[in-house]
DNA sequence: ACAAAAGTGTTTTGTATACACCCATGA
DNA sequence: TCATGGGTGTATACAAAACACTTTTGT
């Protein structure tokens, strides 16, 4: 693979970094739960929603969106993103920028595509961008926190986009739309128990429509990956809801790295990511030590 | 992004390379038409067949792979490769090492996935590769052309792999075999025009079993995606049959891109790949030029 | 009792499969 | 005329969609 010739094209390696499309459900428009922050921050008039909508009779998906404080796209909305360093993998950088942005924990995170070419940095520094997706937060009780320079945004109402981003959003929403088939993915997008209205409305607003709950249950029951764990919640003020737990079948789990990570996995990599902090505080004082292979 | 923060972690970036998965259609085991070079080099006996094989009724995928030249696993053989500059495109670069390893034209390129981390790299540098996976060849009269430290193998046949190579090409197996759901990508793998059953031979090889042939027509001319050009070709001595074409419907070319590159988009690529040479080979005596965005 | 949500049954439609069958052609 | 591959018909099984319906609960 070439690794050595340091010569010709070595010192024009393009930079490495991740960027993060980060979906919570959120409340469809026109719905009365709203907690959308539809206040305008007095900034740039270019940043409000501009597609107007009519009601969306199900949830939406909503995203984060960072404003770029540097050229090339100084003030515009772009993903979160980071760079890489070479002592660690692309998960961590990934998870680096997830926890730069939302306090909430990722249930899900998913290696999409790398983005690469020199037409794509537009005036900075040529850059392969590695972009994930990521699923986080419960999908009760949502309340989105912007704070200064973030935003979160609905999927439909997005706004314009750094770079290439937009295209990536796009290719983003479109991967998640076809993921949504396995029934693993959505049971565990949403946590470790459920009900299936809960479910159900992921499904929605993953799919951007509304879908038959009766048949979307039993398809969900026939895949034989929920398990009723015998408790009953109540949503609303009626009838309490069975709640399941997601189990895996066996033969699944040897695929599952195919597809993406779950909270389980996740968790241990943020607890790892915390603990390189620590050394990496102290490698300050010993720069020497920083470029040494975490693993030694 | 963090670009222009100069300081810290900016010279630990990984280098950036691309290794693809190269994939011909060929003999299956017991085949009499067997052009595959069974012979043994007079290299170390690690290289041979390790998993003794019963017929397979259906043909099969084979795939070419390189010796490393250089440690880290100097001697094994391993996916073909690029380094990737700053000033080209991913696509570039995968199509620098299809060609650096078989002179046949790849039908289709598709990116699979970036794989990244400080425990792949064993020794080397660190890497983040982006992993390719490629369809060359037509399905009739093909002959591997084995040279110095390039040989065939049969997709399940392969030997020893450096590195993680071996995890990745189980991952475009996977990833190859659900993307064959997709009648357009089969259809442009063979070729501009083709008969149902050389299709049909592409399809069993990719899916590693047999698939009826009688139901297979009807799916894939209910797609409405083949049409009929009138002509009539014999492949063996009896009946001549229909030749198609592939027709693209409209919305689908939106969403082409999401999957991969075709024949045609890689023709243009290829050529630019070769002017860039050239002008590579100008640039030698004047290095500042390289350094320019190749669009300027 | 009523509203609202949980959960079930039933009919229809479409699609994948298995496999029997006919057709066209060259030897 | 027969073997071989090209191409079609058909019965069956299964999965998804549509939607009417019953059950359970809180107010």
């Amino acid at each position: 693979m070439g690794i050595g010739n340091v010569s010709e094209r070595r010192l024009q390696s393009p930079h490495v970094g991740v960027s993060v499309v980060i979906l919570a459900l959120g409340p469809g428009s026109d719905d009365a739960s709203s907690a959308s922050v539809d206040t305008d921050d007095g900034a740039s008039s270019k940043t409000t929603s501009p597609v107007p909508r009519q009601a969306v009779p199900h949830r939406r998906l909503w995203m984060p969106l960072v404003r770029r404080t540097r050229q090339p796209y100084l003030g515009m909305w772009a993903l979160p993103g980071e760079d890489v360093s070479a002592d660690e993998t692309l998960e961590h950088a990934a998870c680096k920028a997830l926890e730069s942005t939302t306090a909430l924990t990722p249930r899900y995170l998913e290696q999409l595509r790398a983005f690469g070419g020199p037409d794509r940095s537009q005036g900075g520094l040529p850059m392969v961008t590695v972009v994930y997706w990521a699923m986080v937060g419960r999908t009760e009780t949502w309340t989105p926190d912007s704070i200064d320079d973030m935003r979160w945004f609905a999927e439909d109402e997005l706004p314009e986009l750094a770079f290439d981003h937009r295209q990536i959003v796009d290719y983003a929403l479109r991967r998640l739309r076809t993921t949504i088939e396995y029934p693993d993915v959505v049971a565990r997008l949403i946590g470790p128990t459920f009900t299936l209205r809960q479910l159900h409305g992921v499904v929605e607003a993953i799919a951007g429509q509304t879908v038959d709950l009766a048949n979307f249950r039993r398809r969900i029951l026939a895949s034989g990956e929920l398990e009723d764990t015998g408790e009953k919640i109540r949503e609303g003020r009626q009838r309490p809801a069975a709640v399941y737990r997601y189990v895996p079948r066996a033969e699944r789990d040897a695929a599952s790295w195919t597809r993406g990570l779950f909270g389980d996995e996740l968790h241990r990599i943020n607890q790892e990511l915390r603990l390189r902090r620590e050394s990496d505080a102290r490698a300050f004082d010993d720069p020497l030590s920083a470029l040494v292979p975490h693993r030694g």
